[in-house]
RNA sequence: GUGGGUGUAGCUCAGCUGGCUAGAGCGCAGGAUUGUGGCUCCUGAGGCCGUGGGUUCAAGUCCCAUCACCCACCCCA
């Protein structure tokens, strides 16, 4: 019987995966001009901290765990997101120790369990930050305009940026109140699921689909009427900063974000053309975590930003990637004492740093250049045991078509590099 | 969890109302004066037609089930 991949899980295969470390490799460079650095946390967790962190009433936690009891007895989850994780790594090393504001970030994969379809997998991933310990609303703006960059130098324009200001729990005690009052008002008139929202987090019935056009919705009080002083001047300030860089966005009252610890300033970018999943990047300010799952009280905000819908968007976009990786020189051999030498010159080109490749197929020359021509090499080096006679070697240049021969001893000193 | 669509060679697909040794393009392998690629031409390999049942003289083609993938709801990155 045939064993395939579980479902909602991708083989990344060659050429997609010098997609994969290109975009990769694009964070990693962002991330050293910011100032951020590489954290890598595990890919499970004790299911407490999720259930803590993310909140138990979340639909990430309530039906899309991967959870599992392990020998001992206790219950694991694969990791869902990987804000909560890093808190608590961050909280256990006592990294609150160090020069503040730490700022983090991981790529890496995580896990729900939900239908696929397009742009959401069960193994996916994400490119994310994190930072700690400063609630300067000029890290707002920053993380912001972090996020916004990746994306532009990735080759991207078409984004929009939506933001918003969901207060802190004291702001939103009031409103949850008033909110709650003014739905109940027309509770019948609400799709089942936000009939329930009410009780447990009516800021959710906001971000309904099923209710977004109904005139209930827009009429709803703004969380943005609700704020206290302190939020205000909040949120004020990291407007201030994102038009002091030019940003151009859009506040969107209605936005709240699906996971609990969110407080302050919450972010979404998305593609429109995607599908139904168009967000590829999101996140906001979570300044009650750390405490949330047993820890000191300390501020933090970061993203995360979807790898595998950031691929959908590139493609889509048409925005140009490594498609293959390129090879300098295709060391063509015929007969087996020139075979020989070959292997010796095909170690020391390598050690040179070119990059190399020959036939291991005991192909005829026609095939080898074949060979070296569909791999794009610049040059072919051809020995035969003709040529090994002579003490000589043929180089061709694959993309003129010329070829010169050269003596062996001679051939380590050639520039292969060179157009 | 709910709905819709799809499942035929490595890839993209064609196979009308059930009937012949299941096809094409691309790709792959080999060849076209015996040591020279890209173009062209020729040849070849490769398919239990997703899987399991059923109807029928006969099923890739109809029915049922199951699995997988895609899309949407929900939710999120």
């Amino acid at each position: 019987m045939k064993i395939n991949a579980p479902r909602g899980t991708n083989d990344i295969l060659p050429p997609l995966s010098l997609k994969w470390q290109y975009i990769e490799e694009k964070a990693r460079d962002l991330m050293a001009r910011y100032n951020y650095q590489e954290i890598r946390t595990p890919i499970f967790e004790y299911t407490e901290l999720f259930q803590r962190g993310i909140g138990e009433t979340t639909d990430v936690v309530e039906k899309e765990m991967y959870t599992f009891t392990d020998k001992s007895g206790r219950s694991i989850t694969l990791r869902p997101e990987g804000t909560a994780g890093i808190v608590r790594a961050y909280l256990e090393n006592k990294l609150y120790g160090q020069m503040q504001p730490l700022k983090l970030y991981y790529i890496g994969p995580m896990f729900r369990y939900e239908r696929p379809q397009a742009g959401r997998f069960r193994q996916f991933h994400q490119f994310g930050v994190e930072v700690f310990g400063s609630n300067d609303p000029a890290l707002d703006a920053e993380v912001i305009v972090l996020g916004v960059n990746y994306l532009k130098e990735l080759g991207l324009e078409n984004l929009d940026i939506y933001i918003n200001s969901i207060g802190c729990p004291d702001c939103r005690k009031e409103y949850f109140k008033d909110l709650q009052e003014y739905f109940n008002q027309y509770r019948q008139e609400l799709c089942e699921d936000c009939q329930s929202r009410i009780d447990r987090n009516p800021m959710r019935v906001l971000d309904c689909k099923v209710d977004n056009s109904k005139e209930i919705i827009s009429n709803a009080p703004s969380i943005l009427d609700y704020l206290c002083a302190d939020c205000q001047e909040h949120f004020a300030r990291v407007k201030d900063y994102l038009s002091v860089l030019g940003l151009d966005y859009t506040i969107d009252a209605r936005m709240v974000r699906g996971l609990d610890y969110y407080t302050n300033t919450v972010f979404e970018i998305k593609y429109s053309g995607l599908g139904a999943q168009d967000t590829i990047l999101a996140g906001g300010r979570y300044n009650g975590l750390a405490e949330e799952i047993g820890g000191k009280s300390i501020p933090g905000i970061g993203f995360a930003a979807g790898m595998e819908r950031l691929l959908l968007t590139l493609e889509k976009e048409k925005v140009d990637l490594p498609e293959s990786s390129e090879l300098d020189i295709y060391l063509v051999t015929i007969g087996e004492e020139a075979r020989k030498e070959a292997i010796k010159l095909l170690y020391q080109l390598r050690n040179k740093g070119y990059r190399v490749e020959t036939d291991y197929l005991e192909r005829g020359m026609k095939s080898q250049l074949k060979a070296a021509d569909r791999l794009m090499v610049k040059y072919a080096i051809i020995l035969g045991d003709d040529e090994l006679a002579q003490g000589k070697a043929i180089i061709k240049n694959m993309q003129t078509g010329e070829q010169e021969e050269i003596a062996l001893e001679k051939i380590l000193e050639e520039d292969f590099r060179k157009e």
